[in-house]
DNA sequence: ACAACATTCAACCATACGGTTGACAATTGA
DNA sequence: TCAATTGTCAACCGTATGGTTGAATGTTGT
């Protein structure tokens, strides 16, 4: 069983930050940005039509989703993915449709379905 | 080949609307409730310490999302869970892992990590 | 030493959010 | 018919959000 270093020191990923983070736009072509390849905060910003303190902000957003570490080198901040929030993001997903698939089935083996519409 | 009711006429699941809708743990566990069976918006605003009126306003939020059906029979309104902004989600999610991942694989061919722990 | 660079900070703005309250509308059962 | 039930609507409140601007911080190369 292996360990990875990004699931030490890990606090518990919080899902309200988390999707909150993710429904902007923004936030999430810099995750897409940052799944490829670690970026500064100016490589970050380059692509939008916006201050480079507005998307500095967006980036303080996805560190506390917990969701980019940033590590400063002279005057550069390099921030790269932290990709267990997506993975909880996602088991969350998971969870839900389990639950949903489950119902399906059970409605299948009753009945015929389709409702009225 | 089957078709269910609620893909049809299904508008693309706005990402936005989708994130921001499950970025509140009470509109989160109305997604859960839904996904194991119907409810009216009064069972899903029961669990919660809230009015009736911002329990619905939460109801309201998950339709504009695409994450919920709504249908009237007299005074009651049932909720249905429509699972494909789920879906639209986890893809998301998912493709985005997929270049982490990819990204990842890369540096472990480089560098062979792990000799032993 | 100094100017350019990378980035944050603080203040401000408009709008959205999540909640409350009270009034309203429609349906139901007695 | 009338009261209770189910739910929405509208107005309001405090706070958060996403953006701007301008100043400040620290770093780098010359």
């Amino acid at each position: 069983m292996k360990i990875f270093n990004h699931m030490v020191n890990n606090q518990p990923p919080r899902l309200d930050q988390v999707f909150h983070a993710l429904a902007d736009p923004t936030r999430r072509a810099m995750v897409r940005s940052l799944a490829r390849r670690e970026r500064t905060v100016g490589e970050l910003a380059a692509p939008f039509a916006m201050t480079l303190a507005a998307a500095s902000k967006h980036v303080r957003t996805l560190e506390r989703a917990g969701l980019v570490r940033r590590t400063i080198r002279g005057r550069t901040h390099t921030c790269r993915l932290d990709h267990n929030p997506l993975v909880a993001a996602q088991q969350w997903l998971a969870d839900a449709e389990r639950f949903w698939a489950a119902r399906l089935d059970a409605l299948e083996t009753l009945f015929d379905p389709d409702p009225e519409a």
